[in-house]
DNA sequence: CTCATCCGTTAGTCGAGACTTACGGTAAGT
DNA sequence: ACTTACCGTAAGTCTCGACTAACGGATGAG
């Protein structure tokens, strides 16, 4: 059950924000940090867990260090909700058809 | 961006694990949190959140309140996901190639 | 009409994490 | 060599939320 980092590193809405400004093109810090309401040290921390959840890559450029969008935190999410997608369908498919079939039963007086 | 509290519905471990019960099929919140580490008051909490996310159902049965998923939870997250799927992929292939200029690039001495 | 069962809510505690400030370390320019 | 630019990390503060214990409301059985 790796996919927990990847669910806690998208909770936070400033992570969500960063990685969304990613998905645009690769960012050095300073770029990424420029606009955001937090400061960029802030911002270095984010990464470290988006990092961390396979959710983004770094490369080193000079003094600069440029970070960039990795799939494979977001094919871990895919995953994970593809092995419920189908049996939730089901479940509320069923859940429609009990819930019309009792609304009937109270129409006519259930027996 | 509505899906804010779908993530962090799904960020908490225990609330995974109750719903990942509930995909198995309805329970109530008795045989819900029966065998789980945290209390039922606790359990019942979670599912409040769930339930403002999109992610579960209720109806009432006698004393008792059975839970089931709600798909539409689950969509929210997955149309977000689809938004960066494309776009993440392409940026990752792009890196590659470019990972593998520069080395090349190495090699002969880049000029 | 009790009595028991099942559940949601409130009050209160406690630890996790998001943020800022300050610091040190590395690479490029002069 | 010195300075400047850029970044990660450490220390410290503070808010948010996960949890428990206790209470109150609604339903079914006897």
């Amino acid at each position: 059950m790796t996919n927990a980092l990847t669910f806690a590193a998208l909770a936070d809405p400033t992570r969500r924000e960063v990685f969304e400004r990613l998905a645009r093109g690769p960012l050095a810090v300073g770029d990424l940090a420029q606009g955001m309401p937090v400061s960029r040290p802030a911002v270095s921390q984010h990464l470290k867990v988006l990092k961390e959840a396979g959710l983004v890559t770094d490369r080193p450029d000079g003094t600069r260090r440029v970070y960039q969008i990795d799939p494979q935190g977001l094919g871990q999410i895919r995953a994970w909700l593809d092995r419920f997608w189908d049996v939730a369908l089901d479940a509320f498919k069923a859940e429609v058809e009990r819930a019309a079939k009792e609304s009937t039963d109270k129409e006519k007086g259930q027996p």
